[in-house]
RNA sequence: GCCCCCGUCGUUCAAUGGAUAGGACGGAGGUUUCCUAAACCUUAAAUCCAAGUUCGACUCUUGGCGGGGGCACCA
């Protein structure tokens, strides 16, 4: 961790405490690395920034001169330093010592338990593009986290009763005409195709819709695990079902009884009410409503208790879009029931754009495109790394044809050809046999210590996104490195005649290093690494 | 009406308050006797508007303008 590394020496140069930020500047006239302490120290000694920064410089410079090439005061008052091929050298034979454990850390999680609920859709229909994007995103966040040290449990929340599975079984009957049609119910290919090769059980059951509806759901849910599983390789580590986990074992009724306990409810037109306006949101919610019935949020509160209880002080929650008016209740309730450590996460809506034109889009109506079919017209890999691509708080639009069409020059088969190329090398490297003494002093060519510096940022970056909680860091860090390879590939020559034994053997070390890295990356991502392209 | 999110090259996305705003696609031009040209190199092109905060603003604050979402005793 180089990082890391200069960042204690600036401890040591600093007596204030503050914060001590290392950055990498674009432009390599500023520096391998950077940092702007002393624009940071200047209101609080009251003194010249380039002054400061001198200071601070000649104390580094002191203890870290095998470190160093050179560190240097530029204004207004920036330190750039420059590291020596040595640094970088080390770091190489420190992948190559971890291999798939390169980057992983132990530390930061300290294996504690956090759980991360993802997706969590209905089961009365097939997953929507934004229940993929949110997919997507909670697999690689806990790949990520579980990197970084954490234990993870990956939860898909079933919504197996309640009114919307009687809405769901309600209609179905319609469909087999039992009952007239209603605005509120779904529609689409999928309810019918369901309700034709049903229809003795609709029969069956007659009015009971519940009982109607929880058929189906488990049939529609079961096809959501087979996308998941089997089309987008999204991994949970289980399904909770809020009428066999939650409901049936009372989680409700014990929510309810801390609920009362917090001296925050309040009987008011014959509901029971608690007063989420103490936790800033813009009115008090319903727990009871007149009818005796529990709320939708008193169960998910029962969840959040389901949680607490097996553990998890933990929990991260990854929703759609129609979840915003949802975030200030869910936090009340996960503070009342003593999930400490507990973060919501909105991820924007999905647009899909075909000819130029945006196609709208309802569940409810059956007008959508589901998930399933898009990762079958565009492949997993390519959808994966659109998806991870986008920052999950941006609104991003799908363009299909340019997904089909460009499918070659998608920016995952810049990445992937990339560690094929590496993989080449070696492949083609085994003819010449092995040398055990390596001297990676070699590596000293500008093309050599780009790509090391590079590779060496990796562990800094997983910790970025892990900190941040966002995947995205990591897909722009494999475009970089695979920029960097390309550009290493192009200029530098590891095997052919006219290259030094040595030279190859050192360069050898240099892709198998390479080699490691991308091929963590995008273990991490859950994308492939082709054979051949 | 109230609340939340987003406005950046032609298009789609980046940029912990830092230095010359970055990439991809598209446009223009170039590179192959040698490890895969799905690559590399060169080039044109952008911060919605107006104030404010400061050494320094795409980023923070306020007010506009534009797009999306949410405002149930539904889930």
């Amino acid at each position: 961790m180089i990082k890391s590394n200069i960042i204690n020496y600036f401890k040591k140069a600093i007596k204030e405490k503050i914060k001590i930020e290392i950055f990498i500047p674009e432009n390599e006239q500023f520096g391998h690395y950077s940092t702007n302490v002393a624009l940071k120290l200047t209101k609080i000694r009251g003194e010249n920034s380039i002054q400061i920064a001198e200071k601070i410089a000649s104390d580094v410079r002191r203890r870290t001169s095998d470190v160093f090439n050179k560190i240097e005061v530029t204004p207004p008052g920036f330190i750039n330093f420059w590291l020596k091929p040595k640094v970088l050298q080390n770091e190489l034979k420190e992948i190559l010592k971890k291999k798939k454990n390169y980057g992983r850390s132990n530390v930061k999680g300290q294996m504690s338990k956090v759980q991360i609920e993802f997706i969590s859709a209905n089961p009365t229909g097939p997953l929507t593009l934004a229940n993929g994007r949110g997919g997507f995103f909670g697999d690689v966040l806990s790949n990520i986290l579980e990197f970084q040290g954490y234990k993870v449990e990956r939860e898909y929340y079933v919504n197996d009763t309640g009114n919307q599975i009687i809405t769901l079984g309600k209609s179905m009957a319609a469909t087999a005409n039992l009952i007239p049609r209603e605005e509120n119910f779904y529609q689409g290919d999928y309810i019918k195709d369901w309700a034709n090769k049903n229809s003795a059980a609709i029969k069956k059951y007659k009015n009971n819709y519940l009982k109607i509806g929880q058929l189906a759901a488990k049939n529609f849910l079961a096809s959501i695990k087979k996308v998941l599983i089997k089309d987008s390789k999204i991994r949970f580590d289980r399904f909770t079902s809020e009428d066999r986990h939650i409901q049936k074992k009372n989680f409700t009724k014990k929510a309810l009884a801390i609920f009362e306990k917090s001296g925050l409810t309040y009987k008011k037109d014959g509901a029971l009410w608690f007063k989420t306006t103490q936790f800033s949101d813009d009115k008090d919610r319903v727990l009871i409503t007149k009818d005796g019935f529990p709320t939708y949020f008193l169960a998910d509160a029962g969840h959040y208790l389901e949680t607490k209880k097996r553990g998890f002080g933990q929990k991260i929650n990854i929703m759609g879009p129609d979840h915003y008016g949802y975030v200030k209740r869910i936090q009340a309730a996960a503070e009342i029931m003593g999930v400490k450590n507990s973060k919501i996460i909105i991820t924007q809506a999905v647009r899909l754009i075909r000819k130029g034109e945006e196609i709208k889009m309802s569940k409810r109506k059956g007008e959508f495109i589901a998930f399933g079919d898009l990762i079958a017209e565009v492949g997993i890999d390519v959808a994966r790394f659109f998806f991870l691509m986008h920052s999950p708080e941006t609104h991003m639009d799908f363009d299909l044809e340019l997904a089909k069409e460009r499918s070659m020059k998608n920016p995952v088969y810049y990445v992937q050809y990339a560690a094929v190329r590496c993989d080449s090398i070696l492949q083609k490297s085994k003819v010449k046999g092995q040398r055990p003494d390596i001297n990676s002093n070699l590596l000293n060519t500008k093309e050599d210590l780009n790509l090391m510096r590079m590779l060496a940022r990796f562990s800094e970056i997983i910790e970025e996104s892990a900190e941040k909680y966002n995947p995205q860091i990591l897909v722009r860090y494999s475009l970089d490195l695979a920029r960097e390879f390309h550009n290493f590939y192009e200029k530098e020559r590891v095997v052919g005649e006219g290259v030094d034994i040595d030279l190859t053997m050192a360069r050898l070390e240099l892709i198998k290093a390479t080699q490691i890295v991308f091929e963590n990356i995008l273990n991490i991502l859950g994308v492939n690494i082709p054979k051949k392209m």
